[in-house]
RNA sequence: GGGCAGGUACCCAAGUGGCCAAAGGGGGCAGACUGUAAAUCUGUUGCCAUCGGCUUCCAAGGUUCGAAUCCUUGCCUGCCCA
């Protein structure tokens, strides 16, 4: 196998489109007999620090770059940042302050450098070069783009078909990313299937600058814990990198099986008929236990299946509960007693008080591992003895009475 | 600048003077079932409370015994015309 066919091999793995293929074999042809890496960009949003699975997918398509020995370059957004690329509504987000951009780019260095080689990548921001552009050079910049071209984007058809707002200012978002493409002197851009349109503007704004346009490669939306809607921090439906190894072993454990399969596609090397073969929960668990492993080592994730195994499979309660709550006199009803509405909503992981009624009266609420549905009923407690509060299906806390 | 249509709970969306804490769907939560699955079924879903009370339907005023519903002004959004 020549080394160009090693390279796309690896480059196209799981990839949904590029544009265009052929473009994208010259250049590697051209990097190979040159000796010049191609200069390979994916951009990122500052204000959401906290990376998931879903952002992973582009990261390791970024690393086999990288192990190709290409240039990576990760942009952060913190210019378009301020515009918010719209997939809704949107408003114009406060700009961030320097300090917060900075504080956001270490959290970011933090998660990515788990997948990626920090001698390796190059850390941009787009605020480097669109920061001093005057209103003269963003006039400019407006003037390369057509507002017909603009409107073909999906959401903004959309909006406009449904009457929906949009701002003049959205329109800057995917003009800005365009134009980085074109300060970073770009060869390949990466996104998501979402970002199609925005990546294939820095095409244009690169010919219409006078340089070869770069490579579009768009990779899946991995799809959120719920299986349908991608995942997203809004949304809901994310395993974020940082979420503590428990959770995030808890989180996986609950996908469905399909989604499952669709985890090991995309975030693992796995073989996936070998992963057909085995139980569903096993290869679940598998699952989580090498993404667990990832982002927090190996001994996180065998205590994450542990805990995992010890609160839901034996139904036992957990050595280390949610929340510890300390009760003082001043919390109990005539120096005596405490409502377990009360109680449960204590513990702060219920709301409010009602919430909490209701959960008991559901019969959500175990002190004890006794089950106890009067939600008017009070506790006692004894000091120094230790409560232990199930409340719902995956919340613990452990109560006590100080004095 | 003119005309028209809208702004309802987490989201979508009914409601056009009292029976409205507000239909329905989605989502969330809980229970059953399971593999902590998923799917399904059931219940529940403003806040506080034992009955009962309190604060909501873009905002501020007003009419009325009584307003999400009527009036006025303002703010916001879309469409059409200029």
């Amino acid at each position: 196998m020549s080394e160009l066919s090693r390279q796309l091999d690896l480059i196209l793995r799981g990839a949904v489109e590029v544009i265009q293929q052929t473009e994208l074999e010259s250049k590697l042809t051209r990097s190979l007999k040159e000796h010049r890496p191609l200069r390979v960009k994916a951009g990122f949003d500052p204000t959401a620090p906290d990376l998931h699975l879903g952002h992973t997918v582009l990261i390791h398509k970024l690393k086999h770059f990288q192990d190709l020995g290409h240039q990576v370059i990760f942009l952060i957004g913190d210019f378009t940042g301020m515009i918010g690329d719209p997939t809704g509504v949107s408003e114009t987000r406060k700009a961030l302050t320097r300090e917060q951009v900075q504080e956001n780019a270490k959290t970011y260095q933090r998660q990515i450098f788990k997948i990626l080689d920090p001698e390796k990548t190059v850390i941009e921001f787009n605020s480097r070069w669109m920061g001093p552009m005057t209103a003269d050079g963003l006039i400019q910049l407006a003037a390369h783009y057509r507002v017909a071209r603009m409107m073909e984007r999906d959401d903004f058809h959309k909006r406009y078909q449904e009457q929906k707002p949009i701002s003049v200012h959205e329109f800057l978002y995917p003009l800005v990313q365009g134009y980085d493409s074109v300060a970073l002197k770009s060869d390949v851009e990466l996104g998501g299937t979402d970002q199609k349109f925005n990546l294939l503007v820095g095409r244009e704004l690169q010919r219409d600058y006078g340089q070869e346009p770069q490579v579009v490669m768009t990779m899946p939306l991995l799809e959120g814990t719920d299986g349908v809607k991608k995942m997203s921090k809004s949304l809901g439906n994310y395993v974020a990198l940082e979420d503590k190894p428990d959770d995030m072993f808890g989180k996986i454990m609950s996908i469905s099986d399909a989604l499952m399969l669709r985890y090991y596609e995309l975030l693992t090397t796995e073989d996936l008929g070998k992963v057909k073969a085995l139980h569903p929960m096993e290869a679940k668990q598998a699952l989580a236990r090498l993404l667990v492993a990832r982002y927090h080592g190996e001994d996180a994730a065998t205590h994450a299946r542990e805990g995992f195994q010890q609160k839901f499979q034996k139904q036992e309660f957990p050595s280390e509960p949610d929340v510890r709550l300390t009760l003082t006199a001043g919390d109990l009803k005539d120096g005596k007693t405490i409502g377990l509405a009360d109680l449960v909503a204590k513990t702060g992981l219920i709301p409010s008080k009602s919430e909490a009624r209701r959960l008991i009266i559901q019969g959500g609420l175990e002190v004890d591992e006794k089950k106890q549905t009067d939600a008017n009923a009070v506790l006692t407690p004894v000091s120094g003895k230790t409560y232990r509060l199930k409340i719902g299906r995956r919340k613990f806390a452990v109560v006590e009475l100080q004095g």
